[in-house]
RNA sequence: GCGGAAGUGGUGGAAUGGCAGACACGCAGGCCUCAGAAGCCUGUGUCGCAAGACAUGAGGGUUCAACUCCCUCCUUCCGCACCA
């Protein structure tokens, strides 16, 4: 027989919802928790990640309300963006009709699940009342200097019809749709996010609880990378072409430099030369390729010669200058100075056009190395040789000395290189929010003053999926009149790149529904920043990086003080169906309402934490979810048998001690020694979120109680350990334990370390490290008598066979081995 | 190429340097039942009748003792990538 889980999941969430029994409100003499896991897509439906997610979020914040903190788990949406507008345009409606329909039935879905959200927090990124401080923010940033406008080569997705910032653009596809992204030309709105690359690099040492790869993928982005700049004087000529380098050790074997074909200074050098045309036809084919067939043409080298030449600073020798397609014009200078014998690239290339080499790096030990013999780049460490008066010295060494020699003598200076780019946020979509800029004849590009903000989303607006900005369509939006001298002006008719709305949500709910500011100082300044941070590896960059960004402007702003967001990360494993990752195109699609409709969101939410520890991926089991409900019925079974206190006397609000529970219901003390054991396992468990071994463990205490019996006391403790993975059957079992009060208002059981102490421990007894024997002896018995009792066992003379030991180790209560 | 993570039964997964495989799923046998479902009990790494031997990707090493620490290598997954 099945508990009735539909009614009691039903019940309970009404109770919830009605009492708003998890609304957050800052306590003094509490510690605080902010608990956030990453807001969803209103899409109408929720996934399996999404319940994994939540899951794990709703048991670790639950966890911290029954430890006595003051909790706050809220909950929003991420509600602007395209697949709404694409949504509408499909079903002839608009896109807030569209957003607002799906997070209605997405808030079902999130309760049916019952997570325990502080609702009166919500919060929807569509809404005026929250894109106004994007506004806000942005013209701050206006005023910093860092948010800017420029003209320049910017990622197109021609199916998405907008731009896309640098970090949209996966392998040479759009992030969303994967088309291949084009180039355009196009005046854009920028933040300056390189502003902060020192400090979003220096701060990730910080983030001692945040995941190796998450950092190590930040850092990766950020691209720091030390070097020199080598300035390379044109043959016959003043002029000066620098180049980075971050081997200055092997400068001396410089033989060509190689520049980008966009390189500004390419068409001066090859006016008038022979070559010239062959060069103008490479640099027009390059210009036509992508940048997704450029990366991908990963082995041919292709290049001509420009017919011009430069000198070699250190040496003064003359080298050819070279165009070619594997330099990039943004990274850098732009140019680089080419050293085949110790660089793979470069050796191709030498190799393909027949250019010179010159070795100036030997690898010691081995065999000499010599430029005939080589039939690839030797990258390895060595001697310097043919290097001036670096010859002899290690080049690890002579990297540092040969780069402050040429700071020193002006043949270059010591650089520091980033890959990071500035974020590029106009779009030009309609679901956004608008960039609050007006455009005057007279006067320029001008902020729109805080007062009038927010700048609303014209309800109207004619979009088509086609042909640039919806809202330059909008007359009543664009003309407006010139808020300085009141002349004729238009407004800025892109929208803001979603990611932004998400880079600062969670101050928003410190203070949801604030008027002055985006968020309000005092409520930060309890609750931020976030203790623990769950979503998934997804965002590893793009989001995180940004929250980080904003968080450090914030700190500048002075309305904060503290420059890391999230202490705490925890990045979510995938939920997989037959090893793939579940997803419409492949059909492998698991619905959580119809999991719930058939097994309960409490069975639901115990699989998904017992299946797999959070970070690791998770295979999806219908069996395992099966095996997850009949847990819990076992332990409803176990309940029918202490009906409710008749006296009304509040069960589990006492300590269990062994005296209380022998006089009472003469309490088999296995039984008891086993809950102590548990309390302590699952309260160490659960704050490390290590909820598949907590949750193994409850099943032991189940299973001791199940074949040896237990009372009330023992069980209601069981009960409480459940509740934060089972919720709704927890507050049931408690109610009809006879509890008035709801189970997450009590205390966290304690254990009593007593109560651990065993009087007797199995000793393992080993031969030369292999177990031969195990025996049952008193705990804490004195080592000398260990060894006779051991050495005197009949059991153990065959493996001993009559030989000496040579040594016995001894691990006091736990193993003896015996060395022959 | 660089960076990160991971390789343990039929499966998901456990193991502060100290009994490898907890807890489940599955499977097999049994009880209950008119029958099924549910439930309950027992068994279940491999080889072996057994005693026992062998087992944590491969190979070395440290140690009385290694899934765990060190070295070399292999494989898989993820991120970045003509980044100079």
């Amino acid at each position: 027989m099945f508990y009735d889980f539909k009614k009691i999941e039903e019940k309970w969430q009404k109770f919830w919802d009605k009492k708003a029994a998890f609304s957050a409100l800052p306590v003094k003499d509490k510690k605080k928790y902010y608990l956030l896991e990453m807001f969803p897509y209103p899409s109408g439906k929720i996934h399996m990640g999404h319940v994994r997610n939540y899951t794990i979020g709703d048991v670790a914040a639950r966890f911290k309300m029954l430890q006595g903190y003051s909790v706050m788990h809220p909950m929003g949406f991420d509600a602007f963006g395209q697949p709404a507008e694409n949504a509408a345009i499909k079903n002839k409606t608009k896109p807030q009709v569209w957003t607002r329909k799906c997070i209605q039935e997405m808030e079902i879905e999130l309760k049916r699940m019952g997570f325990s959200y502080d609702w009166n927090r919500e919060v929807s990124t569509c809404e005026s009342n929250y894109y106004k401080w994007n506004q806000w923010i942005f013209l701050k940033m206006f005023e910093r200097g860092l948010a800017y406008k420029k003209a320049s080569g910017v990622n197109w997705c021609p199916s998405c019809l907008t731009t896309l910032a640098n970090e949209e653009v996966i392998e040479g596809g759009c992030w969303r749709c994967h088309t291949k992204v084009e180039q355009k030309n196009l005046e854009q709105w920028y933040l300056r996010i390189t502003e902060y690359k020192e400090r979003l690099l220096e701060d990730l040492k910080e983030l001692k609880n945040w995941p190796e790869r998450v950092l190590a993928m930040q850092a990766n982005w950020i691209g720091r990378s030390q070097g020199v700049e080598i300035y390379f004087k044109l043959k016959d000529s003043e002029e000066v072409i620098p180049v980075f380098t971050t081997r200055p050790d092997t400068i001396f074997g410089a033989t060509y430099i190689v520049l980008a074909p966009e390189h500004q200074i390419v068409r001066e050098l090859i006016r008038g030369k022979p070559q010239e045309k062959k060069a103008l036809e490479f640099i027009e084919k390059v210009a036509q390729e992508s940048k997704v067939v450029r990366a991908s043409s990963d082995i041919k080298k292709e290049g001509v010669f420009t017919g011009a030449f430069a000198i070699n600073p250190v040496n003064n020798t003359v080298v050819p200058i070279w165009i070619a397609d594997y330099v990039l014009m943004e990274y850098g200078t732009g140019a680089i100075m080419a050293v085949p014998t110790h660089d793979q690239r470069d050796f191709l290339f030498a190799k393909e056009h027949g250019l010179s080499m010159k070795i100036v790096i030997q690898p010691g030990s081995r065999q000499l190395l010599t430029v005939e013999a080589m039939t690839e780049a030797y990258e390895g460490d060595g001697l310097q040789v043919d290097s001036g008066e670096f010859n002899g010295m290690p080049n690890q060494g002579a990297r540092q000395k040969i780069a402050e020699w040429m700071d020193k003598k002006g043949f270059g200076r010591i650089k520091t290189n980033w890959r990071l780019r500035d974020w590029l946020i106009s779009r030009q979509r309609y679901w956004g929010t608008p960039i609050p800029i007006i455009y005057c004849p007279k006067c320029g590009v001008l902020p729109v003053p805080y007062e009038n903000l927010p700048v609303v989303l014209p309800k109207d607006a004619p979009f088509t999926g086609e042909g640039g900005s919806p809202l330059g369509k909008v007359k009543k939006f664009v003309e407006v009149k010139c808020p300085k001298c009141g002349a004729k002006a238009r407004r800025e008719t892109d929208t803001m790149a979603t990611f932004f709305d998400s880079s600062w949500y969670f101050l928003r709910f410190c203070s949801p529904k604030f008027k002055e500011a985006p968020f309000d100082q005092k409520e930060a300044a309890y609750w931020m920043p976030v203790d623990q941070y769950i979503g998934g590896i997804e965002h590893a960059i793009l989001h995180l990086l940004y929250s980080r960004f904003f968080t450090k402007f914030f700190k500048d702003l002075g309305t904060i003080d503290f420059s890391e967001p999230f202490n705490r990360l925890l990045t979510q494993g995938m939920v997989l169906k037959d090893g793939e990752v579940m997803s419409k195109s492949r059909g492998n699609i698991v619905d959580p309402d119809s999991m719930i409709k058939k097994y309960g969101a409490d069975s639901l939410r115990l699989f998904i934490l017992f299946a797999a520890p959070p970070e690791t991926e998770l295979e999806w089991d219908d069996r395992g979810l099966e095996g997850a409900s009949k847990f819990l019925n076992r332990v409803w079974r176990i309940h029918e048998n202490f009906p409710a206190n008749p006296s009304g006397e509040q069960a589990g609000s006492r300590s269990v001690t062994e005296e209380a529970l022998r006089e009472k219901d003469k309490i088999d003390p296995k039984v008891i020694k086993c809950l102590h054991k548990t309390i302590k396992k699952v309260t160490a468990d659960y704050a490390e979120f290590k909820f598949n071994t907590a949750i193994a463990s409850l099943m032991e205490l189940t299973n001791v109680i199940y074949q040896s019996g237990a009372d009330k006391e023992v069980f209601s403790k069981l009960v409480i350990m459940l509740s934060p993975i089972a919720p709704h059957f927890a507050e049931e079992l408690w109610q009809s334990l006879g509890n008035k009060e709801s189970i997450f208002k009590i205390e966290w059981p304690a254990y009593d370390p007593k109560m651990l102490v065993e009087e007797s421990v199995t000793i393992v007894i080993q031969v030369n490290g292999k177990v031969r024997l195990k025996i049952d002896l008193p705990v804490g018995i004195a080592e000398d008598k260990l060894k006779e009792l051991v050495l005197a066992d009949d059991k153990l003379k065959p493996w001993l066979q009559d030989k000496p030991a040579r040594k016995i180790i001894i691990v006091p209560d736990k193993l003896v081995n015996i060395v022959i």
